[in-house]
DNA sequence: ATGGCTTAGTTCCTAAGA
Protein backbone atom coordinates (compact mmCIF):
# COMPACT_ATOMS: atom_id res chain seq x y z
CA UNK A 1 0.00 0.00 0.00
CA UNK A 2 1.01 3.51 -0.62
CA UNK A 3 0.61 6.18 1.96
CA UNK A 4 1.24 9.73 0.81
CA UNK A 5 2.23 13.02 2.76
CA UNK A 6 1.23 16.32 0.48
CA UNK A 7 1.68 19.64 1.19
CA UNK A 8 -0.90 21.21 -1.20
CA UNK A 9 -0.47 24.92 -0.23
CA UNK A 10 -4.31 25.80 -0.64
CA UNK A 11 -6.81 22.76 -1.36
CA UNK A 12 -9.08 25.10 -3.59
CA UNK A 13 -6.09 26.26 -5.70
CA UNK A 14 -4.79 23.26 -6.44
CA UNK A 15 -7.79 20.53 -6.43
CA UNK A 16 -7.20 19.81 -10.19
CA UNK A 17 -3.38 18.17 -9.15
CA UNK A 18 -4.99 16.37 -6.14
CA UNK A 19 -7.91 15.00 -8.14
CA UNK A 20 -5.03 14.27 -11.31
CA UNK A 21 -2.62 12.85 -8.65
CA UNK A 22 -5.13 10.63 -6.87
CA UNK A 23 -6.41 9.33 -10.54
CA UNK A 24 -3.01 9.00 -11.52
CA UNK A 25 -1.20 7.16 -8.88
CA UNK A 26 -3.95 5.48 -6.64
CA UNK A 27 -2.76 6.08 -3.16
CA UNK A 28 -3.96 4.18 -0.60
CA UNK A 29 -4.03 6.68 2.09
CA UNK A 30 -3.11 10.43 1.81
CA UNK A 31 -1.93 13.20 4.35
CA UNK A 32 -2.94 16.48 3.17
CA UNK A 33 -1.14 19.83 4.89
CA UNK A 34 -2.24 23.64 4.43
CA UNK A 35 -5.78 23.36 3.25
CA UNK A 36 -6.43 27.08 3.48
CA UNK A 37 -10.13 26.21 3.67
CA UNK A 38 -12.34 26.51 6.24
CA UNK A 39 -14.25 23.00 7.01
CA UNK A 40 -17.35 24.43 5.38
CA UNK A 41 -15.50 24.73 2.35
CA UNK A 42 -13.39 21.52 1.93
CA UNK A 43 -14.41 19.78 -1.39
CA UNK A 44 -16.11 16.95 0.03
CA UNK A 45 -17.95 16.07 -2.90
CA UNK A 46 -14.81 16.29 -5.28
CA UNK A 47 -12.66 13.61 -3.35
CA UNK A 48 -15.60 11.81 -2.33
CA UNK A 49 -16.41 11.53 -5.98
CA UNK A 50 -12.95 10.65 -6.75
CA UNK A 51 -13.18 7.76 -5.03
CA UNK A 52 -11.84 8.70 -0.98
CA UNK A 53 -13.52 8.79 2.03
CA UNK A 54 -11.88 12.03 3.85
CA UNK A 55 -11.24 13.78 7.44
CA UNK A 56 -10.56 16.94 8.02
CA UNK A 57 -9.56 19.83 10.08
CA UNK A 58 -9.56 23.33 8.14
CA UNK A 59 -9.17 26.61 9.18
CA UNK A 60 -9.86 30.00 7.56
CA UNK A 61 -6.85 31.24 5.43
CA UNK A 62 -4.00 29.51 6.72
CA UNK A 63 -3.10 25.87 7.93
CA UNK A 64 -5.51 22.88 7.52
CA UNK A 65 -4.94 19.40 7.51
CA UNK A 66 -6.75 16.23 6.42
CA UNK A 67 -6.66 12.35 6.28
CA UNK A 68 -7.74 10.73 2.82
CA UNK A 69 -8.24 6.86 2.27
CA UNK A 70 -9.16 5.21 -0.84
CA UNK A 71 -12.60 3.47 -0.82
CA UNK A 72 -12.72 3.40 3.00
CA UNK A 73 -13.81 6.46 5.70
CA UNK A 74 -10.74 7.23 7.78
CA UNK A 75 -11.89 7.41 11.62
CA UNK A 76 -11.06 9.98 13.70
CA UNK A 77 -9.28 9.37 16.43
CA UNK A 78 -7.53 13.21 18.12
CA UNK A 79 -8.14 16.89 16.28
CA UNK A 80 -4.84 19.20 17.79
CA UNK A 81 -2.65 18.31 20.45
CA UNK A 82 -2.80 18.84 23.82
CA UNK A 83 -0.86 21.18 26.17
CA UNK A 84 -1.55 24.46 25.18
CA UNK A 85 -4.97 25.69 25.01
CA UNK A 86 -5.12 28.74 23.48
CA UNK A 87 -3.24 27.19 20.48
CA UNK A 88 -6.51 26.96 17.87
CA UNK A 89 -3.95 26.26 14.49
CA UNK A 90 -4.90 23.46 12.58
CA UNK A 91 -2.14 21.00 12.32
CA UNK A 92 -2.59 17.75 13.68
CA UNK A 93 -5.59 15.26 12.92
CA UNK A 94 -5.02 11.39 13.98
CA UNK A 95 -7.57 8.62 12.10
CA UNK A 96 -7.69 5.07 12.10
CA UNK A 97 -7.68 3.47 8.55
CA UNK A 98 -7.89 -0.05 8.80
CA UNK A 99 -6.49 -0.83 12.09
CA UNK A 100 -3.38 1.59 10.83
CA UNK A 101 -3.30 4.90 12.50
CA UNK A 102 -2.10 7.92 10.42
CA UNK A 103 -1.49 11.19 11.25
CA UNK A 104 -1.46 14.46 9.48
CA UNK A 105 1.08 16.96 10.88
CA UNK A 106 1.72 20.25 9.51
CA UNK A 107 4.62 21.54 11.82
CA UNK A 108 5.12 25.46 12.70
CA UNK A 109 7.38 27.25 10.17
CA UNK A 110 9.16 29.37 13.06
CA UNK A 111 10.49 32.33 10.91
CA UNK A 112 11.32 34.69 11.60
CA UNK A 113 13.93 33.40 14.40
CA UNK A 114 14.24 34.54 17.32
CA UNK A 115 10.65 35.37 18.15
CA UNK A 116 7.56 34.09 19.18
CA UNK A 117 6.76 31.95 16.59
CA UNK A 118 10.22 30.07 16.69
CA UNK A 119 8.94 29.56 20.36
CA UNK A 120 5.72 28.39 19.02
CA UNK A 121 7.68 26.18 17.18
CA UNK A 122 9.72 24.30 20.06
CA UNK A 123 6.69 23.98 21.98
CA UNK A 124 4.96 22.52 19.46
CA UNK A 125 7.41 20.01 18.79
CA UNK A 126 7.96 18.89 22.40
CA UNK A 127 3.94 18.84 22.39
CA UNK A 128 3.98 16.42 19.44
CA UNK A 129 6.21 14.34 21.14
CA UNK A 130 4.23 13.64 24.30
CA UNK A 131 1.36 12.63 21.89
CA UNK A 132 3.91 10.18 19.63
CA UNK A 133 5.09 8.71 23.17
CA UNK A 134 1.65 7.86 23.91
CA UNK A 135 1.09 6.31 20.44
CA UNK A 136 4.31 3.80 20.82
CA UNK A 137 3.48 3.20 24.33
CA UNK A 138 -0.30 1.79 22.81
CA UNK A 139 1.95 -0.56 20.32
CA UNK A 140 -0.71 0.13 17.13
CA UNK A 141 0.83 0.21 13.97
CA UNK A 142 1.47 4.42 13.26
CA UNK A 143 2.60 6.74 10.50
CA UNK A 144 3.00 10.34 11.55
CA UNK A 145 3.04 12.18 7.92
CA UNK A 146 3.33 15.65 7.35
CA UNK A 147 5.40 18.80 6.36
CA UNK A 148 7.54 19.11 9.86
CA UNK A 149 9.36 22.45 8.68
CA UNK A 150 12.48 20.74 10.02
CA UNK A 151 15.68 20.06 7.32
CA UNK A 152 16.86 17.21 9.56
CA UNK A 153 20.63 17.22 7.96
CA UNK A 154 22.50 19.31 5.83
CA UNK A 155 22.73 16.90 2.84
CA UNK A 156 18.86 17.40 3.05
CA UNK A 157 19.25 20.84 1.45
CA UNK A 158 20.53 22.46 -1.09
CA UNK A 159 22.88 24.66 0.48
CA UNK A 160 23.42 25.45 3.75
CA UNK A 161 24.83 28.42 3.67
CA UNK A 162 21.67 30.26 2.71
CA UNK A 163 19.39 27.98 4.93
CA UNK A 164 21.31 28.86 7.94
CA UNK A 165 19.71 31.15 9.75
CA UNK A 166 16.23 29.41 8.79
CA UNK A 167 14.17 28.27 11.59
CA UNK A 168 13.80 25.02 9.00
CA UNK A 169 17.71 23.98 10.25
CA UNK A 170 18.23 25.45 13.86
CA UNK A 171 20.11 23.25 16.32
CA UNK A 172 16.94 23.26 18.54
CA UNK A 173 14.54 22.63 15.41
CA UNK A 174 16.81 19.88 14.59
CA UNK A 175 16.92 18.41 17.99
CA UNK A 176 13.06 18.45 18.57
CA UNK A 177 13.22 15.91 15.49
CA UNK A 178 15.55 13.97 16.59
CA UNK A 179 14.51 13.45 20.08
CA UNK A 180 11.38 12.24 18.36
CA UNK A 181 12.91 9.61 15.81
CA UNK A 182 15.03 8.53 19.24
CA UNK A 183 11.52 7.49 21.03
CA UNK A 184 11.74 4.43 18.00
CA UNK A 185 9.78 6.38 15.42
CA UNK A 186 11.95 5.35 11.46
CA UNK A 187 12.58 8.28 9.25
CA UNK A 188 11.44 6.48 5.93
CA UNK A 189 12.69 8.44 2.88
CA UNK A 190 16.17 8.77 5.16
CA UNK A 191 16.56 5.01 5.86
CA UNK A 192 15.94 4.78 1.74
CA UNK A 193 18.29 7.48 0.74
CA UNK A 194 20.87 7.69 3.34
CA UNK A 195 23.07 9.52 1.74
CA UNK A 196 20.64 12.43 1.64
CA UNK A 197 20.01 14.62 -2.01
CA UNK A 198 16.27 14.27 -1.76
CA UNK A 199 14.08 17.55 -1.83
CA UNK A 200 10.54 17.41 -1.43
CA UNK A 201 10.36 21.34 -1.52
CA UNK A 202 11.32 23.79 -3.36
CA UNK A 203 10.38 27.66 -2.88
CA UNK A 204 8.38 29.33 -5.59
CA UNK A 205 10.63 32.58 -5.64
CA UNK A 206 14.21 32.85 -7.31
CA UNK A 207 13.90 30.09 -9.86
CA UNK A 208 14.48 27.16 -7.06
CA UNK A 209 12.71 24.65 -9.30
CA UNK A 210 14.78 24.98 -12.50
CA UNK A 211 17.79 25.18 -10.09
CA UNK A 212 17.08 22.52 -8.17
CA UNK A 213 17.38 24.41 -5.31
CA UNK A 214 15.36 22.17 -2.67
CA UNK A 215 15.66 20.66 0.39
CA UNK A 216 13.73 17.63 2.44
CA UNK A 217 11.02 19.13 4.84
CA UNK A 218 8.29 16.65 4.56
CA UNK A 219 8.70 13.14 6.57
CA UNK A 220 7.14 10.19 7.15
CA UNK A 221 7.78 8.72 10.31
CA UNK A 222 6.56 4.67 11.13
CA UNK A 223 6.54 2.86 13.96
CA UNK A 224 8.72 -0.14 14.71
CA UNK A 225 5.61 -2.28 13.75
CA UNK A 226 4.99 -0.30 10.64
CA UNK A 227 8.45 0.34 9.24
CA UNK A 228 9.41 -3.60 9.06
CA UNK A 229 6.66 -3.20 6.34
CA UNK A 230 8.66 -0.75 4.67
CA UNK A 231 9.08 -1.75 0.91
CA UNK A 232 10.53 1.64 -0.49
CA UNK A 233 10.12 5.77 -0.22
CA UNK A 234 10.29 8.21 -2.51
CA UNK A 235 9.33 11.54 -3.83
CA UNK A 236 6.67 11.90 -6.53
CA UNK A 237 8.90 14.86 -8.09
CA UNK A 238 7.16 15.83 -11.55
CA UNK A 239 4.20 16.94 -10.10
CA UNK A 240 6.13 19.81 -8.66
CA UNK A 241 6.86 20.81 -12.30
CA UNK A 242 2.72 20.80 -13.38
CA UNK A 243 1.14 23.58 -14.34
CA UNK A 244 -0.22 25.42 -11.04
CA UNK A 245 2.14 22.82 -9.01
CA UNK A 246 2.10 23.12 -4.93
CA UNK A 247 5.82 24.30 -3.77
CA UNK A 248 5.71 20.99 -1.89
CA UNK A 249 5.83 17.23 -3.91
CA UNK A 250 3.82 14.37 -2.92
CA UNK A 251 6.43 12.43 -0.72
CA UNK A 252 5.67 8.90 0.11
CA UNK A 253 6.52 5.15 1.66
CA UNK A 254 5.45 1.70 0.11
CA UNK A 255 4.00 -0.98 2.79
CA UNK A 256 3.48 -4.33 2.69
C1' DA B 1 18.97 42.80 -0.92
C1' DT B 2 13.84 41.08 4.76
C1' DG B 3 13.71 41.16 -1.93
C1' DG B 4 12.53 37.27 -5.46
C1' DC B 5 6.52 34.07 -5.93
C1' DT B 6 1.96 32.10 -4.63
C1' DT B 7 -2.37 31.75 -2.09
C1' DA B 8 -6.26 33.50 0.46
C1' DG B 9 -8.94 37.09 2.64
C1' DT B 10 -9.66 41.77 4.98
C1' DT B 11 -8.77 41.97 -2.32
C1' DC B 12 -6.61 46.05 -6.50
C1' DC B 13 -3.21 45.59 -0.69
C1' DT B 14 -1.76 42.66 3.41
C1' DA B 15 -0.40 38.42 5.82
C1' DA B 16 1.75 34.07 5.67
C1' DG B 17 4.53 30.80 3.87
C1' DA B 18 9.75 28.53 3.90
Amino acid sequence: MKIVSYNVNGIKARLPRLLEYLDEQKPDIVCLQELKSSDETFPEADVRGAGYGAVWHGQKGFNGVAVLARGVDPVERRRGLAGEDEDLHSRYLECDVGGLVVASIYLPNGNPRPGPKFDYKLRWIERLRERARDLLAEEVPTVLAGDYNVIPNDDDTFSVRAMADDALMQPESRGGYRALLAQGWTDALRTRRPKGGVWTFWDYQAGAWQRDAGFRIDHLLLSPAVADRLVEAGVDKEYRGREKASDHAPTWVRLR
